[in-house]
RNA sequence: UCCCCAGUAGCUCAGUUGGCAGAGCGAGUGGCUGUUAACCACUAAGUCCGCGGUUCAAGUCCGUGCUGGGGAGCCA
């Protein structure tokens, strides 16, 4: 008989004669001659009961079948004479596939993040992970959609660089060299190497985004990226999901348009799709997500530029750690304090002071700012960060020679601009932060399946 | 990398002035009940994070290392 998933089940209008389910038990409660199965099988956060009476012939067996077994029963769903719950399942038969024994970490009780970041393996099994993974699932399936409902072309990018693109922050060195030899030479020889050159895993697919924006028109790339910074936080990891559309025609107010899209998207997707899911953070983990979600979708995000940010913060009369100067960049604080207690919502900055951005970014007519937009959400700080870039040949010269880049090393890049170049704009946005700010899982450590941190690969 | 906090039973934690190692939950056993984080009784369960020191005596005080958490920097 065909295995049945529990999430259609329970969405029948009506009992069934047959059904087969296969899955986990969660919890048992046993009666003289009966016991209560609550099996889960991951298509949902909802368990089904089953009836398994003392007449079934292996019933000796399946009483010893406690949390974390692994279970294939056969029966009747009829509709439950008990409180609770719909539908129950009367088993006819049932086959055990593995006992779990009794040390079995997870109990069926509250265990704390910390604790089930040492079980990373099982902790999918637990109602708050398997809604976490189950609204990660839905949140990249709705990312492809909404790209080609808008005529996106989805781009997969190198994880293997050869060049220090952007030079932003530390990358993890790839290389095949013996380390014996390396030993032996006292140095890397680069030239022995497998790419004949230094190589590094990709801290952005930007820079080739770029180049296939400028042939099929509108791209994003959604896909690993890496960090080898030393970053203890709640909001960091090693390895990480980002996703980095790319238009060509596109000036910044386009893109702080199309940011503003992607986000009511995205919400309003999880919010359709994931109402069982959604509601368990709600209850159990951030009481005020309903109302976040509210404002997520339903006010117009703020955008100011980054002078009036620093006279907002100036007039504050707020007392902050770090100081508040026109030139200096943002810090946490001052971020939190613009989304979460000024405007009380997302908000875009624009024109950072082109000494605190990168090369690639499009300067402004007054030859001071550039045209970068970050866009600030409340308790997760900068969810998305982006620019119109640089378009014009000789400016973009001219901002390498300022920042020392070497030009013969990005010689493609420069000659995008040499042949049909158009104004264009992107961004990236941290696939998990964005999880994190609609779960309201606040570390960033228990939305993605094995983190990856500094000192810390187990899994 | 810096600052702060923590590490005691499988889990969550208490442990007084330095004086015999504790609770709840979980597990095991038995009982009871169409149960709902079931209930009742009993039982087992410890390198008090590691190393060193002070002391008649250290879970407790001191030093040091490791691990975890919170915050900062950097960023997505």
């Amino acid at each position: 008989m065909k295995r049945a998933k529990i999430d259609a089940l329970l969405a029948s209008d009506m009992p069934l004669d047959q059904v087969c389910i296969k899955g986990w038990v969660r919890t048992k409660r046993d009666s003289k001659t009966f016991s209560f199965l609550e099996i889960n099988d991951g298509s949902c956060l909802a368990n089904i009961q089953v009836i398994a009476n003392e007449d079934l012939e292996n019933y000796d067996d399946v009483v010893k079948a406690t949390t974390g077994s692994s279970l294939s029963i056969r029966g009747k769903m009829i509709e439950s004479p008990g409180k609770g719950q719909k539908y129950e399942i009367q088993a006819s038969h049932i086959k055990i596939y593995n006992v779990a024994p009794d040390n079995y970490p997870l109990q069926k009780k509250r265990h704390s993040d910390e604790f089930l970041r040492t079980i990373a393996h099982l902790r999918p099994r637990t109602n708050k992970f398997g809604a976490a993974f189950r609204i990660r699932s839905e949140i990249a399936w709705a990312i492809h959609q909404f790209y080609h409902e808008k005529g996106f072309r989805y781009l997969n990018t190198p994880l293997i660089t050869g060049s220090d693109c952007e030079g932003a922050g530390e990358m993890f060195r790839v290389t095949a060299l013996d380390p014996a030899l390396v030993q032996k030479l006292g140095k890397m020889d680069f030239e022995q190497d497998f790419f004949g050159q230094e190589a590094n895993l990709t801290v952005s697919g930007q820079l080739s985004a770029e180049m296939f924006a400028l042939a099929l028109g509108d791209v994003y790339t959604f896909g690993p990226t890496f960090r080898a910074e030393n970053s203890n936080t709640s909001r960091h990891v090693a390895e990480f999901w980002m996703l980095e559309p790319e238009m060509a025609f596109c000036d910044l107010e386009d893109n702080m348009d199309h940011g503003e899209e992607l986000v009511k998207y995205l919400v309003n997707h999880v919010r359709n799709n994931c109402e069982q899911d959604l509601n368990l953070f709600s209850k159990f983990v951030d009481k005020s997500l309903p109302g976040l979600l509210d404002t997520l979708v339903n006010t117009t995000f703020e955008r100011v530029t980054y002078s009036k940010a620093i006279e907002i913060l100036k007039a504050s009369k707020k007392h902050f750690e770090y100081e508040v100067s026109y030139g200096l960049d943002l810090q946490s604080e001052h971020e939190r304090f613009l989304a979460e207690e000024y405007f009380k919502k997302p908000v875009f900055l624009t024109d950072y002071p082109k000494t605190i951005k990168p090369f690639y970014m499009r300067m402004n007519d007054d030859n001071e700012t550039v045209a970068a937009v970050d866009l600030l959400v409340p308790r997760i700080g900068e969810l998305i960060g982006g620019s119109q870039r640089e378009e014009r040949l000789e400016v973009l010269e001219g901002r390498m020679d300022e920042m020392d880049l070497p030009k013969e090393d990005y010689w493609w890049y420069l000659e995008s601009r040499r042949y049909g170049s158009v104004p264009h704009a992107g961004f990236g946005m941290g696939f998990e932060r964005f999880i994190m700010l609609v779960t309201g899982i606040t570390n960033i450590r228990d939305v993605i399946p094995f983190p990856r941190t500094p000192g810390s690969i187990e899994f």
